[in-house]
DNA sequence: CGTATTTCAGCGCGACTGACATCC
DNA sequence: CGGATGTCAGTCACGCTGAAATAC
């Protein structure tokens, strides 16, 4: 029986999530943008458009929470927001060249971060950790 | 380059202690605890008792967290609180009877979601993600 | 003096819930 | 009608900060 709460496997696991996400958050803060905004660009990349209905499924966020995200995005010019014109109920978002050319840079942000905290593992070790996780989640 | 936000490390990382951590609150608060009580909970078992500043260095907990926590558990009859009597301004808390015996309730439970939700690797596969883990924070 | 402890008020983020109006 | 959509308000857990009061 483990006595410390460190000595969990979900307190490591926290640790590891938390940190990493805050390598990931404090990166894209520094280029002016969020881990929401990220993955809403990046869910908006390579396709014409989306719903926002669709886009939460796809980015696994709160219909809430691409309300306001795409909002922002909006306001910044990343994306553009109209109407589907087969449904009137629907909006359709898609990136803006702004929104494409920002994605890009923050992609390449992104990568930089993946690098700098699962490169301490080697290309095996960081293969074997993803399939692990994996299998906690399927 | 991935493409979706689901594709990155940090992202499964992230999904993986979400879950991890959702289904040990969820039986905490079905045990009538919460993952911060208990974490304060197993940070004094074994020991006679503790300063609050101490048991948040040990635990992990912010110092204002650790006030609150404390405060609800000595709600609940768990923990006692006195002053220290070599120095004025610490407050030594220890498990109460009570907080012995909830203690080793709980950590039954904890125990029991620790097998649960890595229950799904094998010992080698478990002590393997162990590893990989702690090297993503040293 | 500086340092450490406890407490309180409050912030920010992420995940989520409930309600509502709208539309198919 | 049911079901999906977008929006808004608000809640909660968690990890923090800043300030104050007290004590060493």
């Amino acid at each position: 029986m483990p006595t410390s709460w460190s000595d969990l496997e979900t307190s490591l696991l926290a640790r590891a999530a938390t940190h990493a996400h805050a390598v990931l958050a404090g990166r894209l803060s520094d280029a002016g943008s969020s881990a929401f905004e990220y993955r809403v660009l990046t869910t908006l990349a390579g396709v014409e458009h989306r719903t926002q209905a669709d886009l939460g499924r796809a980015a696994s966020l709160d219909r809430s929470d691409v309300t306001a995200t795409v909002r922002t995005l909006e306001g910044k010019g990343l994306v553009t927001r109209r109407p589907d014109p087969e449904h009137a109920r629907r909006v359709l978002v898609a990136l803006s060249p702004a929104g494409v050319a920002a994605f890009a840079e923050l992609a390449v942000v992104v990568n930089e971060v993946q690098g700098e905290v699962f490169g301490v593992l080697d290309r095996e070790d960081r293969a074997r950790l993803w399939h692990l996780l994996e299998r906690l989640t399927d």
